[in-house]
DNA sequence: TGCTCACTAAACAGAT
DNA sequence: TATCTGTTTAGTGAGC
């Protein structure tokens, strides 16, 4: 009954694509270098011990040789920066890269002999014992040492000149700051199939300049790649730079199966849909796929701007994928530490305090048929080391998650951590524990997030997906649940426009709801407190979240988290106004204004949206730099984290 | 106890 | 025809 729906989006993303970090080890040259001193003994023996010590330093060598020498997100950003790169030019590179590749695939089986043939003498050695070595022996092993580190010598040679020569072609430039960059290790670089799709995306729009007699053969790198049954993802490559690095080369996913796919269905077009133009900020209606294409070569040809945009959505992908595998990791630690924590002996096995949002029901059990590490005998097990208060999750509400039937009860009327709200915070995006919120504020905050404060619903969908791993399960049952709150809630208004059918927010009529849910009772003041509490240091988690993932394009401002961060504003603001409707003086600051105001400078329409105003076609560059996305700037420089307010 | 709010579920109709 | 979108109704639980 419930339909599944996967994740349309794509999360949020951030980290660094760079990756100095993991694969730093991959070409080291001062292996390589001591290997062959090694070899050079002057006596020319080589005993078992040498052996393994000649292949214990070989270990970070393999590595190198395994690894396609590719190019590096920041060399390709290099690239494309200078933007003056024609295809051709790139597709001399895609070539140089694939040639470069196939040299690595000989070497590296000629590796592999090598290392077998160490394996075996060592073996044979071992087996000896004492008995005397044979001379012969050790001279082939000698020999074949040599041969091998000359091979290396030979490939890092090759790989100096490729570098060389691409900056010779002003492809490349190597920053006086980088002198070892030429042999730095390029863990997380693109591998070629990546560079072809980008090389497809950019020249997608000039399907005229392509050479027939390049397009298949020079392009086609996909076709170099080992392919195995178990591919990973594309996903998975960029998330795991080792594995283009494991000794093999990592099956990718090939373009070229996209591109028979798109043949198979001649008018599913990634960049189409709907009778309009996908292309980043532009959404032009095209009426027919004939119309789009043409609006494809005429508007979004290889120029500085669609290349610049290029460029963007390759850096919005990687980062994507990134923060995915990072956020992967986060959820397995959490789990891990929730299994374990839950399977401790418990003392007070009494039900703590937990948010009103993570109550049991029956449509929670029926919701979360997921691999969450389940204890029965300890259902109410904390998260953290216990603390009371509502930022408590436990294993059962990850499993129950509830129904909200109230954002402010009493039970918020508890001291909150922060660092519980930080840990429930990335719990929200991780695990699938339903937000304290209403649906009537989530969708308001999901449009006044949209930089034209209207969303379509299909639009808020993706937000709740986006922002919450609660709403990327049961979509039928929360996606009735949106549209029913839309249809019911007048402060939602449908304004039908160019694109259809839009929903925006009625602020008066969201402010006319809420006193009836708080007026007058003094003890709720100290609950929304509470709950004000809650939401400040959901930034301070966002911001520590962003920090520890160091965003290097999109930073805080623009990737996903930062629309949390409005959401947490959004219900400091709803908070907000229901503080003006009690008593001020029952707040413990600003007088004239809520602290929650003194906060966040709210910016929200004070008028019904004017339909007319989203009409006709939208600036490439206005909508590319107003896109969801790209707009939390400032809405999240005017939130200052306070975490004064606990 | 009654009212209100929020949620879920479902039916239905129109549009795509 | 299937799916999406939007509206409406009914039932339930919780808080006040």
């Amino acid at each position: 009954m419930m339909q599944e729906s996967g994740p349309e989006t794509k999360s949020n993303g951030s980290a660094i694509p760079n990756g100095a970090g993991s694969g730093n080890h991959l070409l080291e040259c001062g292996s390589l270098r001591e290997g062959r001193a090694n070899g050079e003994t002057p006596s020319g023996e080589i005993g078992a011990a040498d052996l393994a010590h000649i292949q214990q330093q070989q270990v970070p060598v393999s590595v190198a040789m395994m690894t396609p020498q590719v190019i590096t997100p920041q060399q390709m950003q290099q690239i494309l920066q200078q933007q003056v790169l024609t295809p051709q030019q790139l597709q001399v590179l895609l070539q140089q890269q694939q040639a470069l590749m196939l040299q690595q695939q000989q070497l590296q089986e000629f590796y592999k002999k090598q290392q077998e043939q160490l394996q075996l003498q060592l073996l044979q050695q071992q087996h000896a014992g004492k008995q005397p070595k044979e001379p012969q022996q050790q001279q082939v092993a000698a020999t074949q040492q040599l041969a091998f580190q000359q091979q290396l010598l030979q490939m890092q040679q090759l790989q100096q000149q490729h570098l060389l020569s691409l900056q010779r072609q002003g492809l490349l430039t190597i920053q006086p700051g980088q002198p070892g960059l030429p042999l730095q290790p390029i863990a997380q670089g693109m591998i070629p199939a990546e560079l072809q799709q980008l090389w497809k995306e950019v020249t997608s729009s000039h399907p005229a300049e392509e050479t027939p007699s390049n397009n298949h053969s020079s392009l086609d790198l996909s076709s170099t790649c080992v392919t195995t049954s178990s591919a990973p993802s594309k996903t998975s490559l960029i998330m795991n730079p080792h594995a283009s690095t494991n000794g093999q080369l990592a099956p990718v996913h090939t373009p070229k199966r996209e591109s028979l796919s798109h043949e198979d269905h001649p008018h599913s077009h990634p960049l189409y849909g709907h009778g309009v133009c996908k292309w980043p900020g532009c959404e032009a209606v095209c009426e027919d796929f004939q119309s789009f294409l043409k609006h494809l070569n005429n508007e979004h040809a290889l120029d500085d701007r669609s290349t610049a945009q290029c460029r963007v959505q390759m850096q919005v992908v990687q980062q994507l994928e990134l923060q995915l595998a990072k956020d992967k990791e986060r959820l397995q630690a959490m789990m891990t530490h929730l299994h374990v924590k839950s399977t401790e002996p418990k003392a007070t096995p009494q039900p703590l305090n937990l948010v009103s949002s993570v109550t049991l029901s029956k449509t929670a059990s029926e919701a979360s048929p997921q691999s969450l590490p389940h204890t029965p005998t300890t259902p109410t097990t904390p998260i953290t080391p216990v603390t009371q208060g509502p930022s408590v999750i436990t294993t059962t509400s990850m499993h129950n998650v509830g129904p909200i039937r109230r954002r402010y009860s009493d039970k918020y009327n508890v001291p909150i951590s922060s660092a519980d709200i930080a840990q429930n915070q990335e719990f929200y995006k991780n695990a699938e524990v339903r937000p304290p919120f209403t649906y009537a504020s989530l969708i308001r905050q999901a449009i006044l997030e949209s930089p034209e404060k209207q969303l379509t619903l299909n639009e808020i969908y993706n937000w709740f997906t986006r922002m919450f791993a609660y709403f990327r399960r049961n979509a039928a049952t929360w996606k009735n649940a949106v549209r029913h709150n839309l249809s019911l809630h007048k402060c939602f208004v449908r304004v039908e426009n160019v694109k259809g059918a839009v929903w925006t927010v009625d602020e008066v009529e969201f402010q006319k709801r809420r006193p009836q849910k708080i007026s007058g009772n003094p003890s709720l003041i100290k609950n929304i407190q509470s709950s004000h509490a809650y939401c400040t240091p959901l930034n301070a988690a966002l911001q520590a979240s962003m920090a520890e993932n160091s965003i290097p394009l999109y930073t805080t401002a623009s990737m996903g988290n930062p629309t949390l961060g409005n959401l947490a504003s959004a219900m400091r603001e709803e908070l907000n106004g229901a503080m003006e409707h009690t008593n001020s003086n029952e707040s413990d600051s600003s007088p004239g204004r809520s602290p929650m105001q003194a906060m966040h400078p709210v910016h929200v329409k004070e008028e019904p949206l004017d339909p007319d105003e989203n009409e006709g076609p939208l600036s490439l560059v206005t909508t590319a730099n107003h896109s969801p996305d790209f707009d939390h700037d400032r809405d999240y420089e005017d939130e200052p984290v306070n975490e004064d307010m606990e």
